[in-house]
DNA sequence: TTCATTCTTTTTGTATACAAGAGATTTGAC
DNA sequence: GTCAAATCTCTTGTATACAAAAAGAATGAA
C-alpha cells in the first residue's frame, strides 16, 4: 500500500471502528468524513467498499454507509469461529513454533502480566493483542494467520466487554500461560484446547456477555 | 443490493473470476472492462476494492488490479483452513440439522451421482457445490456460514483441479454419503473428521493437486 | 548491439460536476 | 389537529475532467 488517500483513508475509518467511535446504527456522512479528512468523497466511497467487504460496516443501496453492531446471538457465533481459529493455530503452532517465537510469545506473556500488576489496562490490551497475533504467525499457516487476525479486528469493540468482567484478567493469563506450556511440550491438542477455551464464550462468561452486551447497546443508544 | 452499477459489475467480475477467465498475474483494465460493461471507471474502481477486500484479486498502489493465482503453498494453506471451517459446520450440523435440511442434502447427493452417471460435470460441480452450502447452513452459525461460502467461493477456480484427477468423483461421493449418515445419527465428531478428510489436501490428493497446479500454471502462463 | 536517458503515451488516483433517489417539509383538505 | 400529496432539500451514485505516476518508445552514447 502505497501514499494512496484511499489507503490512508481507509485504515484511519478502520481505526475509529475498531475503537469503537461510532454508535450502533450510525451513519457515516460521506461529505463530513471526506471534509473531516480534507479529501473528496471518491477515494472515501473506495475505502467503504474496503471496509463494507471486509465486515467492519454495512452498506445499504442509495441508503449510505452504516455501523451495524452484530446484534448478541451474532456475536456469539463470531467469537465461536475465532474460538476454532485460534484452536486451529495453536494446534499447528505446537508443532511448528521456532524458539525465537517462543521468547517472543513469552515476553508477551510477561508484559501482560506487568500491566495487570501497574492496573494499565491499555498496555494490558496491546500485548494480549500481541500476544495472539504471534500465536496466529506461529501456526506456519499465513493464509490462517491473516484470517485470524481479520476477524481478530472485526471483534476488537467487543473484547473489551469479555475482558471487562470481574477477575477476567487473571484467569486470562493464567491461559496464556497454560497455552505457552503446552507449545513448549509440543501438544498439540492441549494448545487447541486450552485456546478454544480461552476464546469460546460459554458458561459463566455467556452470561458476563450478555449483561455487557446490554449495558453497551443502552449507553450506544442514549 | 440494489440496482446500483457497481454491485452488478462486482457480482460479473466476480463471475469472471471464480470460472478462471483470467490468467494468474493478469492485469484487469479498468478503461477496458467499464467500457466492455458499459459502464464509468468509478463503479468499477468500487467493485475493484471490494473484490480486493475479499481476497479474488490484488490492488498494487499505482499499477492496477492483477489476478494474483496463489501459489502452491499458499493453495494448500487455504484448502487447510476450507476443511476446518467444513469440520466445524459438520459437526455443529450434526446437533441441529432440521428435517428439511436432510432432505435437501440427500436430494443433491443423489443429483450429484446421478450427474457422475450420466457424465455432466457441470451438472456435478452445481449439485456439489449446493451440497457444501447446504452443510454451512446447517451449522446453525450463519457467521461460519457465510465465512465457509466466501472461501468456498475464493477457492472455486481451484476445486476442479481438485476433482479432474482420476477416480476422485467416486471417492468424493462416498464420502459425501459417509457425512450424511453421521450427520443422520447425530455423530458430531465423524461428521466433522470425514469432511475434514474430504476437503483437505493430504496424502496422495498432494501429489495430485500439485500436478495439477503445475499443468494449470504452463496453461495459464502460454 | 546494448545500455542509459529523455520524451511520449498510457493508466491510475483524485476531484468535481451532474443525475436521481430518499427523506424532510410544506401545503392543503378534511 | 391529522393525514396525505406535492415540493424541496439533502445524499448517494455515476460520469467526466484533470493531475500525477508508471510504462513504453525514441534518442543518443559507448
Amino acid at each position: 500500500m502505497g501514499t494512496r488517500i484511499a489507503d490512508r483513508v481507509r485504515e484511519q475509518i478502520e481505526q475509529m471502528i475498531v475503537t469503537g467511535e461510532f454508535a450502533d446504527g450510525e451513519r457515516l456522512d460521506e461529505v463530513k468524513l471526506a471534509e473531516q479528512f480534507g479529501v473528496s468523497r471518491t477515494p472515501l466511497r473506495e475505502a467503504f467498499q474496503s471496509l463494507a467487504a471486509s465486515g467492519l460496516l454495512t452498506l445499504e443501496a442509495r441508503r449510505g454507509a452504516f455501523i451495524r453492531h452484530p446484534d448478541f446471538v451474532e456475536l456469539v457465533e463470531m467469537f465461536e469461529v475465532m474460538a476454532e481459529l485460534e484452536a486451529m493455530c495453536g494446534f499447528r503452532a505446537a508443532r511448528r513454533v521456532t524458539e525465537r517465537q517462543m521468547t517472543d510469545i513469552g515476553l508477551t506473556i510477561d508484559a501482560c502480566e506487568a500491566a495487570i500488576a501497574a492496573g494499565d489496562s491499555d498496555e494490558y490490551y496491546r500485548e494480549n493483542e500481541k500476544f495472539h497475533h504471534l500465536l496466529y504467525e506461529a501456526s506456519g499457516n499465513r493464509f490462517l494467520a491473516r484470517e485470524a487476525a481479520r476477524l481478530h479486528k472485526r471483534l476488537k469493540p467487543y473484547r473489551r466487554m469479555q475482558l471487562r468482567v470481574n477477575g477476567r484478567m487473571p484467569q486470562s493469563m493464567r491461559e496464556h500461560r497454560a497455552v505457552f506450556a503446552a507449545l513448549e511440550r509440543s501438544d498439540s491438542k492441549a494448545a487447541a484446547a486450552t485456546l478454544r477455551l480461552h476464546v469460546a464464550i460459554q458458561g459463566e462468561r455467556f452470561n458476563d456477555l450478555m449483561a455487557s452486551y446490554r449495558q453497551m447497546g443502552a449507553r450506544k443508544a442514549g
